[in-house]
DNA sequence: TCATAAAGTTCAAAAACTGAACTGAATTTG
DNA sequence: CAAATTCAGTTCAGTTTTTGAACTTTATGA
């Protein structure tokens, strides 16, 4: 399935993986958003991608606007700063590092903790939440397809 | 970065990443969770993804305990089916869902809903809250490594 | 000024992926 | 019951991606 392809599915799952589904693109994410590096050195030096690659993942980010290209003042250099679609992936990343803390056989993984800016207090990811900020178990939700009351069909496509 | 080196960080994005991060493994899981299929043949027509390839990432999803392969009742064929394991990456999927329909610029893309079994309400996917249970902005939190109060560090290694 | 670092580019080799044909059971059809 | 079709793969040649290493070109630092 190619880029094109995902495009004429319109589903967002396909979507986001256009823009995100290789090995190195989430981490490069990761990078910015947990470890605050911006550098074209300082993600290479921390992943181990090679250079070419890099150079490529950080072009098609910048170019699908998840980071901007910012030049660094009194320099010619510039930093690979994350912008608001990107930030926007925090929930997407936690969602993925609670997974794997429950779920992958590392006795030795590492623990994600999220803590409010201002307080320092611990806070949790929550899942599901009804219009009035109450919490829904995840097994009492249905995914419909807009437009589909039936959460399982029978055709082809998935949206 | 191998799966050796993702294994060596003890970073359970790398983890996530190790196990998931292909082009073809969430769509799989997205076809299994939200569309029900179970089927070589039905993930093969879905997906377009080659035979041999389909092959290859069955077997790792079986092995990683994300799948489990049954036999079908009065048949000799079997069924890929979705583990505790694999219906714990829902939220994943949602996230990455809500996070493309918000920021991909597709303007056909089709919109997943997430309800409440009972009462057919909408609910929201992914937030941050307090212990008192207040709602707290996304860009309002750090995500920090377990034992460490910075969010952002000098050294090499993330997690 | 000279040396080093930063941010790439280039290129050959290796690995992954595709598409198509092939195989051998299982199932359906006539 | 025999023949045709479907299912669940396997095999393999060709293409595309990714790697790893060397090279370039501006900056920055001593």
């Amino acid at each position: 399935m190619t880029t094109a392809n995902y495009q004429k599915h319109h589903c967002p799952i396909a979507q986001a993986m256009a823009e995100l589904g290789d090995q190195w693109t989430l981490l490069i994410v990761r990078d910015a958003l947990l470890a605050g590096r911006s550098r074209f050195s300082e993600f290479q030096e921390s992943l181990g991608i090679s250079r070419n690659l890099l150079t490529l993942r950080l072009t098609k980010l910048c170019d699908a606007g998840i980071f901007e290209r910012v030049p660094i003042a009194g320099s010619k250099r510039h930093a690979y700063v994350p912008t608001q679609k990107c930030r926007a992936l925090r929930v997407v990343i936690l969602a993925m590092g609670e997974w794997a803390e429950k779920w992958a056989n590392d006795p030795h993984i590492h623990h994600l903790d999220v803590l409010e800016k201002t307080t320092g207090q611990p806070v949790t990811v929550g899942f599901f939440r009804r219009e009035d900020g109450t919490i829904v178990e995840p097994d009492a939700v249905d995914i419909v397809r807009h437009g589909n009351q039936k959460p399982d069909h029978g055709g082809k496509d998935l949206s």
